[in-house]
DNA sequence: GTTGCACTTAAAGTCGACTTGAGGTCAAGC
DNA sequence: GCTTGACCTCAAGTCGACTTTAAGTGCAAC
């Protein structure tokens, strides 16, 4: 029961260009051709819902490659989970300093951010580095 | 007492080119010139500070330059402030479910990832895009 | 038997924020 | 007065994850 390209294409709401894509990264493996035609396993769309994942917890397409072993499962280490959990807390605190910093000064009552101390200590902190990696993603399409 | 575009350049941190694509995109202004050399206004030194923290923000360069208004001081909108750091707000949130998510997999006793029920429901919630726009920035150099 | 559509390939284009490279200019130090 | 080094301009290159384009193929329906 193996399924066409626009079969998966349909049910994991990708583009084929994608799929291929994905295909020539080594991220996933089609298992023969109907005609020209791409066909994949049912397995795919775990797969396909595992790199989703992977994405949004902020793992390259690379790094999600090595998260499945040599073939078929996958095998994601936990440490590298752990990691990336810490990561993201550390993020999380860089993001509610920034948070509490913007609310501050969206209703702070110096005629200038610039004269706002609390403003200016954020300005710094942004300067010096201590905020960096704390943006948000602007949606890559 | 203007600054010379290398001393801006050594204060800001950021490089000489990176201060001249910012004129390019009307970002800063220098004043004038010493030989071929671009002279600043020692405030240039706040608005660089000031375009660090829209970026660490969130903010795109060109919304950044929107902030200063069409001469001079900063003139940032309060209600843009507090729109960011809503925004700031729900993607801690996000993060937070995931980061809880990744620990739960990363001591999850079930022997592949894709047997444990939390693990699937959070992949389930990355396909849906519910946690869409949450990872982090893999820093851009 | 031919039309149409979804696929195929390979290569090139996109986005944002820079960085790098080639070739040129200028002020200061020796 | 010549070298050096930091600047100048303009164009092109980089990164990641795709998307788009052009030219071609094959199955299914009419």
């Amino acid at each position: 029961m193996d399924l066409d390209i626009g079969t998966v294409a349909a049910r994991s709401g990708l583009p084929p260009a994608t799929l291929r894509y994905y295909e020539t990264r080594g991220l996933i493996t089609s298992v023969g051709r109907r005609g020209l035609r791409r066909q994949y396993d049912a397995s795919v769309l775990d797969q396909l819902a595992l790199i989703a994942l992977g994405k949004v917890a902020g793992f390259s397409l690379d790094e999600i490659g090595q998260m499945f072993s040599t073939h078929g499962e996958p095998c994601i280490d936990r440490d590298r989970l752990s990691e990336r959990a810490d990561a993201l807390e550390e993020q999380i605190q860089r993001l509610g300093a920034l948070r509490d910093g913007l609310r501050h000064a969206a209703r702070c009552p110096a005629p200038s951010h610039l004269e706002c101390p609390t403003f200016r200590r954020l300005m710094q902190l942004a300067n010096r580095g201590k905020l960096r990696q704390a943006g948000p993603q602007h949606p890559p399409g």
